[in-house]
DNA sequence: CCATTGTCGTTCAATATTGAACTATATGGA
DNA sequence: TCCATATAGTTCAATATTGAACGACAATGG
């Protein structure tokens, strides 16, 4: 393949990528309850998924890639839904420890029942096995993406 | 492969997505000079691409998948900056017709030129032909998932 | 040839995000 | 031990986006 060619289909790998970001980002919004942001989303599922107990605001900041002051603006909302408490971290008078409450858990688990139907009708149209095909691609690209940001 | 995993395996490769539009944004942004919006480029070189002469607002606002308020914003801002000129559209009294400057035309080729070095590296890395082998998958999902939107 | 309905572009308040500044606390050498 | 530097969390102005409302004009079907 030509040089000129491989940059012109990456490119293109990379702006349909940033479109389906875009168009998942907005019907995630669309599928999930108003009062509840694809951020405050994101942050609760992550409880679930790893299985974490309790985090600091500077460790969900980073695995989110986003500022901390960001967190902190999606963590006072989900306080206030009352989906997590916030507390002082004994060990570390800087620091706080998040934890997910049970109206936070039911609020996760009915955010993914509301995501699973879209889900699946795009599991029907494209194919399990495409998905998991294309899975090491992105990974390895989101891993060059991610070492290459000093 | 049950359903179970491949709702897992599905999500994930969304998920993956979603970071890599928001990793390859971010780079974006620190690639192109300081005036000028990963937004505003993407307008810019929308025209060399497709080697458009003029096209309307409202045209450019669906292509990108935004607001027209937002493409007001990002109009308004390139034609300060001098890339582009917006006229009235002689044929149409509620449309208008953005044209690309020469100005415009240069500072979208000095992005470009900002841009390729990152993405060399990333061919370099991964390989060219997992990325024309990635490419329709992409694009079904992207088409998919713009057809669900409703 | 109107009346209805649709499209074009703008404006505005609201939302989510960043970067930078700040205070408080921790940590690791000299 | 103390100092320098690093980290935790908050706050704030600035930016980019959305959705809704609006006024102007276009298109279409009776």
């Amino acid at each position: 393949m030509k040089q000129e060619e491989a940059l012109r289909i990456s490119f293109q790998v990379m702006s349909e990528i940033a479109i389906i970001g875009h168009l998942a980002d907005t019907a995630l919004a669309n599928a999930l309850p108003p009062e509840l942001s694809v951020a405050g989303f994101g942050v609760l599922n992550h409880f679930v998924r790893l299985n974490v107990e309790g985090e600091s605001p500077a460790r969900l900041a980073r695995a989110f890639q986003v500022t901390k002051g960001a967190m902190t603006y999606t963590l006072q909302q989900l306080e206030e839904l009352g989906y997590i408490t916030v507390q002082p971290d004994p060990a570390d008078a800087r620091a706080k420890i998040v934890r997910l409450t049970k109206r936070g858990r039911k609020a996760r688990d009915e955010g993914v029942a509301r995501v699973d139907p879209g889900m699946k009708a795009m599991i029907q149209a494209i194919g399990a096995d495409e998905f998991a095909k294309a899975l090491p691609f992105l990974i390895k690209v989101r891993q060059v993406l991610d070492a290459a940001r000093d």
